[in-house]
DNA sequence: CTTGACCCTGGAGTGCACTCCACGCTTATG
DNA sequence: CATAAGCGTGGAGTGCACTCCAGGGTCAAG
């Protein structure tokens, strides 16, 4: 698929998806086509990495972050071991996310209760979560 | 409290913590203290207050619009009706946070368990999540 | 009353993640 | 075969979230 076709499909204007291009967190294909300058060529599968980042990115990861990651993956793609290790390891950093949200979270139910209740007792506070 | 010892309690810098001030993200008091330049003094709840904006921060919210949920929370705060709207807005927020990075995990975990079969029947992919 | 620690206010500079040209080549369409 | 639509490459500019001075006032200790 071309450059304008992928961008509809994961909804990257040009501009954003050349710019991931160029920090290396995607690597199209090149097409023959385009002469000098030749066209680029997605793959379905670069759909699904693009949504991976901007998914990521909502979840307030740099680029940078997600980048080492990805070379990592690609990195030992060849090893279903190494594949699975790198798999288990962004699992790892999203659940700490999860965890932060869930901290988040609770604060803010506790907070809810309290002022249901009139403002007994004090006012909730939110642990000193510097890991 | 002043404001290097606001600064050791949440792990901000001096610089940080004026520049929060600067945005409207914090509202310490004034000391009579400080003659021209009167000192801030900063109350335990706006500890509270900055560890809050860094977990949002860390979940990918921007500084604006966490000012945005804080300013409509001090300007309904004499209601409680309307402090517990916001404070259910902000919950909302945080969990559809919470539906992308359970999509991100699922997706994950699926290619884990594709991998793990041997990579058998199609790679797992991400459904287009725009809305 | 000096000295060092601490506070204040501008204002300039930095890194990140885009975003916006300008210019030129290639390909599809009438 | 002209011409518009699409692709390519630099490179400059933007907004956000800090970060780093410079210059100057205040306060506590000796």
């Amino acid at each position: 698929m071309l450059i304008s076709e992928f961008a509809k499909a994961t909804g990257l204007t040009l501009d954003t998806i050349r710019f991931y291009i160029a920090k290396g967190l995607l690597k199209p294909d090149r097409s023959p086509k385009g002469g000098s300058n030749q066209y680029r060529l997605f793959k379905p599968e670069d759909v699904t990495t693009a949504r991976m980042i901007r998914l990521q990115q909502t979840l307030g990861f740099t680029l940078a972050e997600i980048l080492a990651l990805n070379d990592e993956y690609r990195a030992g793609e060849h090893s279903s071991e190494r594949t699975i290790e790198v798999l288990q390891l962004q699992i790892e950093r999203l659940q700490q996310r999860k965890y932060a949200l869930e901290v988040a979270l609770s604060f803010l139910q506790r907070k809810v209760d309290w002022v249901k209740s009139g403002k007994a007792g004090p006012a909730p506070q939110m642990e000193d979560d510097r890991r």
